[in-house]
RNA sequence: GGGUAGUUGGCCGAGUGGCUAAUGGCAUCAGACUGUAAAUCUGACACGCAUUGCGUUACGGUGGUUCGAAUCCAUCACUGCCCA
């Protein structure tokens, strides 16, 4: 608790760099956080995930708290030990279920009420629950429950939603009974009146950070990137900003543009088990015919264990077969690019030159994708 | 040699007179994927045009029955199984 959490470091234009620091992990921002939903990074080792260089991953309440469960989580000495993952864990809350699950959900000012996509069973998701079931595992960084709205909710029922998630939110840091860290989850949907409503209230709570919840769900990008800085704006300066569940490329580079610290998605890691690979160049999908014969790497320019040793022809030829190598050395690849592509990012911003590095990286990467061949 | 079952689109395999250019599955091709109910999902898949649609050729070969045949009959070829 004595040293500080989050130190902003710099600042060019809106893009910030700084430092997320624990006793478990230092993160340089802006930095990207790989998603282990199931307290497992999909078809990684640790060891992969570490070797890239991830210091922070993502992990989830909802699935964790059914099964196995949060007791045997504790029981298990926390969920670092218990998935072998030594650096930096945040834990979402649920509240991205209450979005993916909101035909299996019932709402009420008590909390967020879920039928297991197991099981069928019930189950209670109250601030005070989450905060519990978080504190079991044992996470660095926690998340409040709170409500993801669809985007195309009207802006009266986004600004009742608002209340809850706001009164969820401080009873979440009431609840807190540890030094992990807890973030507030700012909503609003797309309207910005209530986004800055949702930031000035938030950030007169004592959060460690502050969460953009409700984006990428859906909504037509203009409108994101809009909302988003119209959000980032009454966010306070001193603390880390995250932007939940975003993770393309172009949207990675958008939002730190719009002052975003931190970011999360799953989709590097469910774009490689699908055999769609990222490059400077855009998306390359292993499978199609015209990389049967490549002895190329998918990307020429990376230093991924994939592109160091694998050809395109032979990852196509696992993709085809179906072998569960294939999503691995995809995996290692899409996360190795977002890797990159947050230093890259981290060091224009210490040189000044942001605009010009993003500029510059979605010109190519919005290029014609025949440079990919 | 005798008997018997069969031959359907790249493969396997439904279909036994019109609703069938032909169900499914596989393979192939293309696409989607953003706080993970996703190693998942969607679309194309005879050929040629075209805006719905139209035309042509197709269920082993040939000939026939019928207004109409992948479906019925004859015959030839080939394949499996059984008996010699």
């Amino acid at each position: 608790m004595t040293e500080q959490f989050f130190t902003l470091k710099g600042k060019d234009g809106s893009a910030r760099l700084g430092v997320l620091k624990t006793e478990r992990f230092t993160a340089e921002t802006p930095v990207f956080m790989p998603v282990g939903t199931q307290a497992t990074v999909k078809g990684l080792l640790p060891k992969e995930i570490e070797n890239i260089g991830f210091n922070i991953i993502l992990s989830n309440t909802y699935h964790l708290y059914l099964r196995p469960g949060h007791e045997l989580i504790k029981a298990m000495g926390g969920l670092h030990k218990f998935m072998n993952w030594k650096r930096g864990i945040l834990t979402d809350s649920g509240g991205f279920q209450v979005f993916s699950m909101r035909d299996r959900i019932s709402l009420s000012d008590e909390g967020v009420t879920f039928r297991s996509h197991i099981d069928g069973s019930k189950h209670m998701f109250s601030p005070e629950n989450v905060i519990s079931f978080q504190e079991a595992f044992g996470s660095d960084i926690m998340m409040p429950i709170d409500e993801c709205v669809p985007p195309e909710s009207s802006h009266d029922y986004v600004e009742k939603s608002l209340k809850r998630t706001h009164d969820w939110a401080f009873r979440c840091l009431k609840a807190k009974t540890t030094s992990q860290h807890l973030f507030g989850i700012v909503q609003g949907g797309v309207y910005p009146d209530l986004r800055k409503v949702s930031a000035e209230t938030l950030a007169e709570g004592a959060f460690s950070g502050f969460s953009v919840g409700g984006l990428s769900v859906g909504e037509e990008k203009p409108v994101m990137y809009s909302v988003l800085e119209q959000t980032t704006q009454y966010i306070p300066e001193n603390k880390p900003r995250y932007l939940m569940g975003v993770g393309s490329p172009e949207d990675l580079v958008e939002g730190v543009a719009r002052g975003i610290d931190m970011f999360d998605c799953v989709l590097p890691t469910r774009m490689a088990r699908t055999g769609a690979m990222l490059t400077p160049y855009g998306k390359l999908i292993i499978r199609n015919a015209k990389h049967k014969t490549s002895d190329l790497p998918v990307d020429e320019t990376c230093n991924c264990y994939t592109c160091k040793n694998f050809s395109r022809a032979y990852l196509r030829h696992l993709f085809l077969a179906d072998e569960m190598l294939g999503p691995e050395l995809a995996s290692i690849h899409n996360l190795t690019f977002l890797y990159n592509l947050m230093k890259n990012i981290r060091e224009s911003i210490a040189e000044n030159r942001f605009e010009q590095f993003r500029k510059e990286f979605l010109e190519k990467y919005f290029s014609d994708a025949e440079r990919i061949d």
